[in-house]
Formats: structure tokens, sequence, C-alpha cells
DNA sequence: CGTATATGGTTACACGTGTTACGCGGATCC
DNA sequence: GGATCCGCGTAACACGTGTAACCATATACG
């Protein structure tokens, strides 16, 4: 099987001999330098580009200017928002709108060093990623590397990196503030371990600190996302005496979970345990009881997300106001 | 806000700096070139890279070798798997065990061409895509770009690109057969609309063919994951002479939600309608009637793909016996 | 008229890599 | 002992960009 060597693609140069310019004027065109260039041969040379459907090779572009125009994404990602894949499809039409190109690669087993010198090969203009612990010593990495590494984190900025203030808990303090307003009193918060673990650990501080702040108690439930792992988690709660009176689930995953758990132990939803998820799942609109739910405006908050990076990249400060502003929506529906 | 600088990462030239050779042996070291080099030579260049934490620049190297060692999967990905986002977990694994880097990106707006403008700029080694209508003239911009195109095509082979031939209505060929088998004459195949169309015309033949080949009809449903949208898509189906005995929900959410509408109309699951989805979601195995589904066996599945998409930048036929060796596999529950 | 100034275009270099072709010393062969 | 070969290392080029420095021409100004 010979390989039939595709013919190239045509390059700046290509495009400068069909407009009949030198190769330098091919560039101020394109990219819109402030370099004077007169109208006809402009449009000779936008002409040539589009005839020979002329894509700048990113390679050469990245090697240039020392870094590539992409945001790195490492994956699974581990921003937690409800409605991840939403988010990442919006993330990506708005950063291309900045001339930013948004590109997911996976994380390498999150053992954050090793990632780390993978997405640093790809000399990316920035990193979006989870401020976790154990992600110092990947940032440093990413900074050597020239690399500016934009961090997601919860209430605080961090001292070491730039940091994007979104709040990942937001949802659970929405959540939570919602249930304590109804009047509950007993407050539980159900959270996965494994690897969403450190957003677990956020989502139910939240929560911790809405239900002090009102005087009322909470519990954490920690479960797996199985049959045996929701029912064993909440098998006492049977006893009126000894369940809470509200539930935050971490996502509508588990919630619906949870009301199926507690459907066959005779515990009503929400006359006896009112329940409330996250992310606006299409199952929880169509189950019954149908799920109260929180979520952010993903829209929204990919624009946020996106005009951040760019500030950032162009060494403006963010406005940090804006990111704030992206609030948690609550859906009331049945459940809670 | 001056912006520091950060210290320019070490190029091979530094490390040839610091074994005191030049940076021709640096590279033939580190590439494993078939160039002789001495043994103390090589390890004194080994250990200098190592000591300066020395990583190649990824784009320097694309430029240099006309592409990357990068396999492109456009987003949202239209794999339309099964336990997509854990398949993909496992690809990228697979593939960095082969020297190959998976990388995600939007396919701005599925409008073939424009996207695949995107990838081309990547110069990635390979993209692989779905092969529906409309996938050929991004292939033919890709081809001319320089790249592999890889296809993930249904039962056939394309003619104009080399394909993967992972059949991807295979678990709905096992759902029907599964139905088929039982004794079932009267299948519906339910599946939704917009951006997964062409998935869902593919599932639907294979349940069709898989019907009429057993002396039994079928019967497609098309509807939007909403309260209404299944509601309405069933509705008729509370006369026994005008329901099915039977159907393949195109996923398991689909299922749940169609299990759920049944119920609202007093139609039993599996008394009166058999259900069967596909993916092996969690909240399958939880809820009641607990969910019988088909789903690819995921790790296999990622390993033969990566080494599919290996042989053919190799150069070398791919093995067709090893992809359609791998199995979609049945759990059957209660539902069906 | 001589000189500063804007306008429009080009030449030339650097980014970091992989690889081909070459040089050089020493061993081998007749 | 000269021709030949082999082991080891290097010089030099090319990949496709972006841009700073430079040049030529036409225009404004005193």
């Amino acid at each position: 099987m010979s390989a039939v060597l595709p013919p190239p693609r045509p390059t700046s140069a290509d495009v400068a001999r069909r407009a009949g310019v030198s190769r330098a004027t091919v560039s101020h065109v394109l990219n819109g330098t402030d370099h004077p260039i007169s109208e006809p041969t402009r449009r000779r040379v936008l002409a040539a580009a589009r005839e020979l459907q002329y894509a700048p090779n990113a390679s050469a572009r990245a090697l240039r200017a020392g870094r590539s125009n992409t945001v790195l994404l490492p994956m699974p990602v581990s921003l937690g928002l409800p409605g991840q894949d939403t988010f990442i499809e919006h993330l990506d039409r708005e950063l291309d709108k900045l001339g930013l190109a948004l590109l997911i690669h996976g994380d390498r087993g999150a053992s954050g060093v090793k990632g780390a010198r993978s997405w640093a090969e790809l000399r990316p203009a920035a990193v979006y990623l989870d401020a976790a612990r154990g992600t110092r010593p990947a940032v440093e990495l990413l900074h050597r590397a020239g690399v500016q590494a934009v961090l997601l984190s919860s209430v605080q900025a961090v001292p070491y990196a730039p940091t994007i203030p979104l709040d990942q808990a937001a949802v659970a303090r929405v959540a939570a503030q919602y249930l304590v307003d109804r009047g509950h009193r007993r407050l539980a918060c159900l959270v996965p371990g494994g690897g969403r673990a450190a957003l677990a650990e956020r989502r139910w501080a939240a929560v911790a600190e809405v239900a002090r702040a009102a005087g009322a108690s909470a519990e954490r439930v920690d479960c797996e996302l199985t049959e045996d792992g929701v029912a064993s988690a909440v098998a006492h709660w049977h006893d009126p005496a000894r369940r809470p009176e509200a539930v935050y689930a971490f996502n509508d995953e588990f919630a619906l979970a949870l009301i199926e758990a507690l459907r066959r132990i005779r515990v009503g939803v929400p006359e006896d345990v009112a329940v409330i998820g996250s992310g606006n799942q299409p199952l929880g609109a169509i189950l019954r009881p149908a799920l109260t739910t929180v979520r952010f405006d993903v829209p929204a908050l990919a624009r946020v997300v996106a005009t951040s990076i760019r500030r950032l990249l162009d060494g403006h400060a963010l406005d940090a106001a804006a990111v704030k502003a992206v609030a948690a929506q609550l859906i009331v529906r049945e459940s809670a």
C-alpha cells in the first residue's frame, strides 16, 4: 500500500505569488496590522486567499508567536458544572469569537505534573483548570513553560496564579438557601466520592454554611451512584426522627436516584423529605415528582469565562464583578 | 499591570550546550534515530535533558514534520456511542500509549466545511469523525490539507476515505434481536431528531431490518426529550390495538422518559410493553422497573479504535476483523 | 527648491525542530 | 602503505509564520 502524498496545503507564499505581491504584504493584510496597505492590493490579496482556500498553519504561527491561540481544558473535566457538555459547547463558541480555540485534552490521570507536562508541549495560551489541592506544582510547571494558567477557583483567589472567581458551590448555596427559606431546619447534602470529591467538598461546605447562618443543622451523606449505594446511605431514614427535612443532592442524577430510594422505604417526596438537585437535566422535568433544581445560566457563564480569559491574556485585570454577576437560577417544580 | 515575561522553556539547544554536543546529536538521541551514537554521549544527553526538564516544542515539531501527532475529535461528539465520556477517556489513554494525543475540538456548528477548515489549521495526523451525509466535502478539504481522515462509518466502508468499520447501529441490532427472540412481533423504535438525526436514522434502519428478517413489524417514533414530546408521541398507546409490543429507545434517558410516560397512561412495563435502552447509565439500574439495556465493551472498543488509527497512519491496512469483534453486550434487567 | 513626512511595499531574520549530507579519525583489506 | 569502509559527530537547510527595519515614491511644508 504505497501511500500517495496528498498535495500540500497552500501557504502564504502561494497567496503572495497569486496576488503578485510579497509574502509580507499578505501577512499584513490577513492579520490587519497597522501597517498601511492600499485598497486595491488589499482586495487582490483577499481574493487570492479565498480562491486558494488558504488557511494559515497553526503550528508555524504558534512557533513564531511562542504560543498558540489555544485554550486547553483538561478532561475528564473537573469543572463539575451542571450541564457540562453544553457549557463546553458555549465556551468553545465564545472563545472562537475572541480569536481563541478551545481544545480538550486528557488529563493523564490527574497526577498533576505528568499531565501538565503533556499540556506544556502544546504551548497553549492558557490552561483552564480546577483549583484543587495538588494543583500548585502543575501550575508552576505550566508557568515555567510560558502559559498563563487560568484557574477556576471556589470562593478565594489562589495566590500563585490568576483566578477566575467562579463560584462552583453557588448552586449548592442557592439550593440550601431555598430550603432554609421554606422553613426546613434539618438539612442533608448528598455527595459522591471518587474523582469528584473536591467539588463535593466545596458544595458540602456551602450547604453547611448556609445552614449554620440560618440556625439550621446540616448533615453530609456520602454515597456511590448505585442502587445499593444510595439505598444503604438512606436506609435509616424510614424513621422520621432520624431523617432530614430536606436534601440537596449533588446533581439531578443523584436526586432522582435518591427519590427512588426513598420511595422504596415509603418516604414521600416532598411531603416527608424535600429534594433539590442541580443541573436541570431533561429527566428531572419528566419523572414524578418533577425535580426542583438549580442551574447556572450556561450561555452567560460561558461568555463571562471566555472574556475573562481573553482579558487575562491581553494583560488586563479581570472583571470580578462580571463573573459574580452570573447567578445560579432556581427552577421550582414539585420535589421541594 | 506590566506583564512579566516568564522564562522561556529550555530548547534542544540548551540541552546540547549542557551536554557539550551539537543540537543534531541531541535530536538523534532523543528520537532514537538509526544514526549511531556512542553510549557515553547518549547518557550525557539524556542526563542533560532530564535535568533541564526538557520537553520538545510541539509546534516546532509539527511544523517540521508537516503534521502533528494529534488525533482530532470534533465535538459535540457525534459518535453517539453509549457511554461516550468514558469512551473518550479510554481512547485518550490508548492513543497516548501509541504516541498519539487526543484533542477534542468544537465542530463549529457542524456546517461541515467551516469546521473542517478550523481542524485543518491544526494539521492533525488524523481526524476521527462520523460518516454522515455531508461529510464528504469536509473529508476532501482535510485530505487536501494532508491529514488522514479516519471515519467512523456504519455498515459500509465509504469510497473516499479510509474507514473504521465500527457499527454504531450494533446496539440497536442486538436490542431488536433480543426483543424478537423474546417473541415480540410489533416493534417500535424511539429516536430523537435534531443533531442526532443521522445516528437515529441508522439505528432505526437496523431495527427495521432485524424486524423484517424475523417477519415482525417495526414502527419509527420521533420525539423530543421533554415531557410533552414523549407524552404526545405515545398518547395513543393507551389503546392496546394501536401500541407496539416492544420498544427500543435511542438511549437510557429516552427509555426512562418513555417508561414514565407510559406509566401515566396506565400502560405497564414490561407487561404491556417491553422497553429496552442503550448505554447502561447508572439511573437505569436504580429506577423501577430496572432498565434492560445494551452497551459496548467500551475499553475494548477504545483499544481497537486506537490501534486502527495507528495502523492507518503507519500505512498499514486495518484489521476489520478486530473491529467487528467488539460486540455489543446485552444487560437484561426488568423492563424487557 | 530642499526637506520632512506620510504611504505602500519588500527584504531579512527568528521561532525550535528533524534530517540529509558531509567531515574526520581510526580500523580493515588487499 | 594506500584505498576503503565504518563509527561518530556536526554543519546546514527547510518547515510557514510574523514583524522590525528598510527603501522608494509621492506629497506637504517652510
